[in-house]
DNA sequence: AATTTTTGTGAAGAAGTCGTAAGATCAGGC
DNA sequence: GCCTGATCTTACGACTTCTTCACAAAAATT
């Protein structure tokens, strides 16, 4: 049912194995990562990471750093690993976005308790309609309405739709564009995405005229 | 559709009624407990609860009591309201067989959202009938109508009228249809379904055309 | 203002997908 | 074994969508 990928993140060797064993059988794949650096690489590396596990306290580079890194361009869930009742650690997450945390030492039946929970709940509830502007996007039964009004948009077209709209208010490339709404043994012209983003914008009509180019770089979907 | 029962158990009287306005919206009908003796009482006297919504703080009788009682005659849904991060009654709960967590304070909309998808889940599996626009089905007897008149099908003509109508209004990938109607085992030709699908057409006549293709993505059943 | 770079647009060909029909294969009953 | 009906494969035409290209328009640079 589930084969999400869940990174976790720890200088301890010991550590992350007792994580990874307990969440392996929960037919999670786990992907590790032993400092920040690491983190920041394997996160990006794959674009489908659905939770981080992530320790604070770690050598080069603080839990808190990445995940200041990571919410530049994503919401992923995040799940604090914390020594028990430190407060200020506490507060400084809920400014950057944490979902959870859980203290040190910690059962790993509560830590898998969590991690269902959670991910349950930001793959239920946000993944499916998704409403920006004058925009309603339904997601699993592939329906988009300006105005209420459907729209009819070819595979590609509302692939592209999706991608903007979840990275809204963020100036993509064109490259980053082909490498996640193409597949990425696509290697053809660049030049395709603007015939496409013209044709969107011609469905979207000028009630939801969402997508601006960024001169020399690419487009960015805003809504206001 | 649904009339069913949802018992809401709260010692608070406004929580009470904030869940229930918002239920009652959704065609739930509400009943109340205001502590986990009211709740036993209740759930017994009325033998068609489809759903519990259970605070743990309550006085007298503590939510997991109340769940303990239940358990012991019925598998019922039950949602937990807990306070936030209340790790141990996270745990206490999955053991008593807890179907869903929600932590205070929590969103109406979250709430009805996990409602609903509980429901979905515990009542499509002992529904033998289902009825969606001109089509009767009748999964037991293996009994398909259009419009009340009797159509033959195939075996595999009818599990893919099923998986269909179970996934309504979703678009659905060959593969999905694939993996789902036909043994995962089957590494045939996917063209197979275009096939099946022109023949269930044919038999569903215009009166039940609920059968759309999107284009470069698969099929999706749909009423309106 | 002229030049260079980048983006918008329209059209046409390439590539991919769907519906259909016809034939092959398989399984069960006689 | 042979027949029968269901299921699966294959092939082709019709259609949709994607990509490319050429040129026009716009923005930045000189």
């Amino acid at each position: 049912m589930s084969d999400l990928k869940v990174l976790i993140v720890d200088d301890e060797a010991r550590m992350r194995k007792l994580v990874k064993d307990f969440l392996v059988k929960k037919d999670y794949i786990i992907l590790e990562a032993a400092d920040g650096e690491e983190a920041l690489e394997v996160f990006f590396d794959n674009n489908d990471i659905s939770l981080i596990l992530l320790d604070v306290m770690m050598p080069k580079m603080d839990g808190f750093e990445v995940l200041k890194e990571i919410r530049k361009t994503s919401k992923v869930p995040v799940i604090i690993l914390t020594a028990k009742g430190d407060e200020e650690d506490e507060l400084k997450g809920f400014e950057l976005g944490v979902d959870e945390y859980i203290s040190k030492p910690f059962s790993p039946k509560i830590l898998a308790a969590r991690v269902d929970a959670l991910l349950r709940r930001a793959n239920k509830l946000d993944e499916g309609v998704i409403a920006v502007g004058n925009i309603e996007l339904n997601k699993p039964s592939h329906i988009v309405k300006v105005c209420g009004n459907i729209i009819e948009l070819s595979y590609k077209e509302f692939e592209l739709l999706v991608y903007f709209i979840e990275n809204k208010d963020i100036a993509l490339s064109r490259e980053k564009i082909l490498n996640n709404v193409w597949n990425y043994d696509y290697f053809g012209d660049a030049r395709t995405i603007d015939t496409h983003v013209k044709k969107l914008r011609a469905k979207l009509t000028k009630d939801a005229d969402y997508i601006k180019t960024i001169w020399g770089m690419g487009y960015k979907f805003e809504v206001d």
